[in-house]
DNA sequence: CGTTAATCGAGACGGTACGTCCTGTCTTCGG
DNA sequence: CCGAAGACAGGACGTACCGTCTCGATTAACG
C-alpha cells in the first residue's frame, strides 16, 4: 500500500539489500495518525512531525514509505476500513443495507470527512488516486454485482443504470456523514431508509 | 457578506468616522481568489500572502475584511453561485431539473470540489458554517417546497421523507462532481437521469 | 554591517516602506551568539534555532537580517571587538604592543578561535570577505601607519617588508591563541616578547 | 593513523579472527576525500556520507575505521604531507627555509585551510589534538634542533626563545597560506624573505 | 480649514511546519 | 568477523505562511 521503492519487482520477489524496513514502525505510524485523527484533529492540522512525535519516529522514517502527508492519511484511513462483508445473498435490499452499513461502520462520518480532506489532493496526484481506488473500488464493484444480480432475478428494473444507482446510494451516504452540523435526517434507520427511497422511488 | 467589524449595526446605518473600505479592494480580493482557483490550485495551496500579492493589496486588507483563509474562499465561491433560478412550477420533475442544474452551474464541478476542500473547517467553525449555510439554505428550502407541492398535487408519494429525498438529490450530483477522475457516469444528460431515477425508483 | 535588502539606496536615503526592522531584535540576536559562543559552543554547534530560540526571535527575523551562520557569527565576533586604541606615538616598539595586546583583548584567544573556524566560509563567500575586512583591515591599517612611521623616524630598517612584517607580527599572535592545547608559550608578557622578537631578530 | 579496535594490542600481534580488514577500502576512502577536498569542497560540507558514495563503500566501514568525520579528515590531509626532509646542515638559514618549505609542498595553502577548518574540533577532543600532533610535532622538533644548533654554532642568539621563534617561523606561513583572498605577499620568495626576516629583525 | 480616525500599501514580527540532509548506530545478507 | 546496503532516531537546515503588528501616507466627515 505504502513502500515506494522497496516494491517487490514484478514476480521475482528479491529480496532487498541493506537492512530491511521496521514494520514496527509502520505500525506505529499508522496508529499515531489514527489517535490524532480520533481526538479530532482537522486533516489539516495534523502535521507530520506531530505523527512522528507520537509514534517514536523519525521524521525520514516517514517520508521513506509516504510521499507526502495526504498519501500517509489515505493508507491510514484504509486500514480503518473492515474487511470486505460477507451477503446473505437472498434479498438485493438486504445486501444493499449491508454493505452500505460496512462502508459506515467503524468510522461512520470519519471515513467521509477524511475523504473530503483528502479530495484536493486526490484530485492532483495520480498515485493517490491508485491508492484510493485501491481501497474504495472493491466494495464499489461487490455493490455492482449485487445490482446485476437483482436484475436478473427480476427484483430490479432491467433498464437500470449500474452506474447511477451507485451514486444515489453511496452520495446520499457520504453527504449525511459530511454535514453532520445538520442533521434533519437521523442516523438511526438512516441507511435502511435511504436503500429503501432508492427502490421505491419518489414518484407517487 | 463580509464586513465583520464596521458592519452597518442593526437599523440605524450610522456612518463611520475615519476612511471609509475601498470596495475595490473588496473586488480585488475575490477576483484574485477566483483567479487562482481556476488556475487549478488547491484550495491548501492558495495562502493569504498569494491573492494579496495577485489583488495589490496589503495582507491586513484582508484581514480587515474576513477572519481567516475558509471564510475568504467561501465568500468567493459564493460568488460563483447565480441567482435562485426561476422555476416553471408545472412539474416537480421539471423543477428539480431546473434547481440542480442551475446549483451546478457556471461551476459544474468547481463548486463541489472547492466545498469538499472547506469541510473540515467547516465542521470546526461555527461562523463559517453559517456562511455556508447562508449561501446553500436558501437552495435547499426552494427544493424543499418543490417536493412539498408535489406530495400535495399527487406528484410524489404522501409518505415521502423530504429530507431524505434532498439528500438523494444532491447527494449523487455533489459526488458525480468530486470523483471527476472516474467518469464512469457522463456529463450529459446526469441531471435529469438523475431525477428520473430518484421519482421512478430503482426497484421493478 | 547586516541588512541586506533594506540597504540605503546610495546618497539619497530613502525611507523603505513597510514596517521597520526592530533594532532590539538586532541586539537580542548577536548577544544570544555571544553567550552561546561564551558557553564554549563550536561555531559548527551553534545553531541558528539555538540563537533564535535564546533571543526570542523568530527564525525568519534572523534570516532576514543575515544570509546564513557565519555571516551572522562574523557580525557577532566584531561586535566583540572594541573600538581601534589610541597609541602613545612615542616608540614604535610600545605602539605595537598596545595594537596587538588591542586585537587579543576581551576575546584573547576567541576571536582567533572564532576566526579560524570560519575561514572555510570566508574563502568562498565574496560577501563574508568583505564583512570581515571591514572589521580587521582598520587595525591592519593603523599597524602599517606605525610601522612607516618607525621607518621614518629610524627606528626600523628603511628597507622593511612592511606587508611581511604584519605577518610576522600577527601571525604568531593568532597561532597562539589558536593552539592553545600546546601552551610552550605563556600567556604573561607574550606580547612584548614577540614585539621584541620581532624588532630584534633572531641572528647573534 | 586510524585503525581503532583491531589494532595490534601491544605486542603480542594476535591475529584477529573472522575476515581481515580490506587495504583497499582505506585507500579508497582517503582518496575520496582528496578529492572532494580539492574539488573546492568545504571540510564543513564534506560528509560522511558523500565519502562513503564516492569511494564505494558503507559508511560503517569509515566509522569502523575513524571515530567521527574530523579523525577522518586530519589522517586524509596527513597523507597529503610528503615525508621529514633532508637537511644539508650547513647553515641555520638554509635548514629554516628546506623546512619551511617543505611544510607548505604539495598543498601549499591547502594544508593551512583544511588545518583551520578542523581547529574547532582540535580544541574539543583530545584524541584528535593527539592525532594533529602526530603529523607535526615531528616536523616542529626538526626545527627546533635546528634552532638550537644555531645557537650552539654561534649563528643565533644564545638567549633566543626558542618556542617562540617556532610561531615566528610557522605563524607568518600559515596565515599567510589562510589569508589567499589578500596576496598582500606575493608567494615567489616568500619562504626566504621570511626566515631572513626573522633572522634579522626589523629594528634599524 | 484643520483635526480626527479609520483606511491603504508594505512589510517586519514570533511562530509552526514543511521536506531534505546528515549524523552515528544498528541490522540484514553474503563473502 | 568484514563488507555493502540501507533503515533507524534525532536534529538542523533554509523556506513558506500564518495572523498580528507597525510604519508613513491617504481620505473622508466633523468641528
Amino acid at each position: 500500500m505504502n513502500d515506494m521503492t522497496t516494491a517487490s519487482l514484478a514476480g521475482q520477489e528479491r529480496k532487498a539489500p541493506g537492512r530491511p524496513r521496521n514494520a514496527q514502525a509502520d505500525e506505529a505510524i499508522l496508529r499515531a495518525v489514527l489517535e490524532l485523527l480520533s481526538e479530532g484533529q482537522t486533516v489539516a492540522a495534523i502535521s507530520i512531525e506531530a505523527v512522528a512525535a507520537r509514534a517514536g519516529v523519525g521524521k525520514a522514517t516517514i517520508y521513506r514509505r509516504w510521499a507526502n502527508k495526504e498519501a500517509l492519511i489515505i493508507d491510514a484511513v484504509a486500514a480503518m476500513k473492515g474487511p470486505l462483508p460477507a451477503l446473505a445473498g437472498e434479498s438485493v435490499r438486504d445486501d444493499l443495507v449491508t454493505l452500505i452499513t460496512a462502508n459506515r461502520s467503524g468510522h461512520a462520518r470519519g471515513f467521509s470527512k477524511v475523504t473530503a480532506c483528502l479530495l484536493p489532493e486526490l484530485l492532483r496526484d495520480d498515485s493517490i488516486v491508485e491508492m484510493y481506488k485501491a481501497v474504495t473500488e472493491p466494495r464499489r464493484e461487490l455493490m455492482r454485482s449485487v445490482l446485476r444480480r437483482g436484475i436478473a432475478t427480476g427484483e430490479l428494473r432491467d433498464d437500470l443504470d449500474i452506474e447511477l444507482t451507485l451514486l444515489m446510494l453511496t452520495g446520499p451516504s457520504m453527504m449525511h456523514g459530511l454535514f453532520q452540523w445538520q442533521p434533519r435526517v437521523p442516523d438511526e434507520g438512516f441507511v435502511e431508509k435511504l436503500v429503501d427511497g432508492v427502490l421505491r422511488g419518489a414518484a407517487a
